[in-house]
DNA sequence: GTGAAAGCGCTAACAC
DNA sequence: GTGTTAGCGCTTTCAC
């Protein structure tokens, strides 16, 4: 325990022990260059000795840096949150600071709630996906942050870090076209979201890229859930040409997911009459069947990258910024190849 | 702000502006008894117009509570521990504490070095799955902790909150024994587990309540993995009566994903031609086909439990427990009503 | 019922 | 290169 009276070392009985003073402890610990071979040495073996431990606490309270940082996401029991959460811890503690985790449930008044504690435990900065409208609380208090997700883009004269999305949604039309899918149908969430909107542009500029036609898309609105993608997936399969294979690029995995239950539930088959496309690679695309190709949000790399910035913008050195963290493709099989099947037909 | 000066407004800005001491502020900031109304009034209204928040790190310093909680699981993207981190979020938020999460990746190095996170930062406790085979570290710092998840039972003298896998268990059995399936096959994890050990012995208590002869079951050991499970189901299927129909009971949810799989592979059918049960309760068991009839585990349930038996544990004012959360079924569709299915064909 | 004063463990000037 | 000193913002005796 470090001294006689069973109480935890602190840097008194280190010195002592050391037989320097406070000071030179904390030089020590601080690593300063100033420090003799001797005391350093010496020092090093006192903390040893007595089970040293810096006291955070007090560290804060003196430095005005409490080696906590905050994360604010909608839920922590979303896969892609979850990652998210996970890259940032593990580069939180590489650099050495611990997170402090919070769900919001895209609910305003507990992302308030978050904000305060956030400011009572002093985190020297803060990572957040932000739900309310305005970030004053966060300005006010001068705390450094970083917004992540899509919707940062709301705020300007902030420094964010997202996902690529239009990126991501010109690999999943590439793929399609590139499977032989000409004009597939776009699954999309309700017009409310800004989501739906960015995704819905991603295509255009895409399609105008490619020299396609974009307004001979059809689209369907629906909500990003399985029931939503469900239903969406039915007023397609009834719109449709029978017998013409027909392909649906999802603006999310549930959607997707549903959508290949509504398939099945048509007496189709997945992929062979109708190819699925997600957006997100939540985990449970592998599970399901066919399982799902989708394109894959990298919830880790923003999560770590995150913590970057925010180093950055606490430092102060750097204007603000927007990361856009790429995607990639996961393929599995719901998207069949249109080209190699007429192949295989021949042979 | 709270002060011309533009820092953040401290204790001493109130009293100030109240016109009482630090003391009388600190007295109304705490909920103490002995205060006249006036001067309770006149200091709330002086927080309001100061936008004083009490600073944590000074609190914690002087009172020994940092109102920080660790909570370390082997991996917040695994949805299991997921739920519990959201749960004990939640009661943490509501007991007016924080809550530092840590990822251990089942590995005893980063176990430890999250525990001297959790040390440096004075949390007043914490609630860990452990990996490491002692706990010395906790204890040595007299550090208040709650044991999660069944690995906990390795500890004695020490509380924990767990899954009610005996339970469970007896969930399990009772409904495959329910729709018709006499005597089915277990897909178990590997032999060096311990909850491979815990899994089997409840099935032969189990067994033996109802008069059944454990023995005659037959059981596979693979790994705790999508492909584990799908292994195991092609032996199980090698060995199997053509023809009969055939119940398995799986040790987790993964190994039962793996083995609906491998059900596909064989050309044969679940749930007609063989009948899949999980546990565990894992999101991605709903989207595969058929979905997965399951015995889940209530981790949000743990996570909160494990809060509220933490505070327990820090007020001393109890001795070592341990709890167990009971488990649900949820029924998709991978385990066949044999008895309903007979009705079926007589009509 | 209230105020004055001490001090938690540490860092950052400032001296030497 | 090292020691001394003054607090950081709060809670908690101890007086009155």
């Amino acid at each position: 325990m470090g001294n006689e009276a069973g109480r935890r070392a602190t840097i008194v009985d280190v010195a002592k022990k050391a037989g320097v003073s406070k000071s030179t402890v904390a030089r020590v610990l601080a690593g300063s260059p100033n420090i003799s071979d001797e005391a350093a040495e010496r020092v090093r073996a006192a903390v040893l000795a007595t089970g040293y431990e810096r006291n955070h606490l007090a560290v804060g309270m003196r430095s005005g840096r409490s080696g906590l940082l905050g994360l604010v996401i909608p839920d922590i029991t979303n896969p892609f949150w979850a990652e998210v959460a996970r890259g940032a811890q593990d580069r939180a503690a590489q650099e050495g600071v611990s997170l402090l985790v919070f769900s919001s449930d895209w609910d305003a008044a507990k992302e308030a709630s978050h904000f305060r504690a956030l400011r009572q435990a002093r985190v020297d900065g803060a990572i957040i996906n932000p739900v309310a409208d305005n970030l004053d609380d966060l300005d006010r208090f001068g705390m450094p942050f970083v917004l992540i997700g899509s919707s940062a883009e709301r705020f300007p004269d902030t420094s964010s870090v997202g996902s690529d999305i239009a990126q991501g949604v010109r690999l999943g039309m590439d793929i399609l076209l590139a499977h032989g899918h000409r004009n597939p149908a776009l699954i999309l969430g309700p017009k409310s979201r800004l989501a739906r909107a960015r995704f819905l542009r991603a295509v255009h500029d895409h399609c105008v890229e490619l020299d396609m036609d974009p307004s001979v898309l059809r689209t369907e609105d629906s909500d990003y859930t399985v029931d939503g993608g469900r239903a969406a997936m039915h007023k397609l399969l009834a719109a449709a040409d029978k017998g013409k294979p027909l392909s649906v690029f999802c603006a999310n995995d549930l959607m997707a997911l549903g959508a290949i239950l509504a398939v099945r539930e048509a007496g189709l088959s997945c992929p062979d009459d109708v190819s699925i496309l997600g957006f997100d690679g939540i985990p449970s695309g592998a599970f399901s069947w066919p399982g799902l190709t989708t394109i894959e949000k990298d919830g880790r790399q923003i999560g770590s990258t995150a913590v970057i910035s925010l180093f950055e913008e606490m430092a102060g050195r750097s204007d603000h910024h927007r990361i856009y963290v790429p995607c990639r493709v996961v393929e599995r099989g719901s998207v069949a190849n249109l080209s190699a099947a007429k192949v295989g037909r021949v042979a």
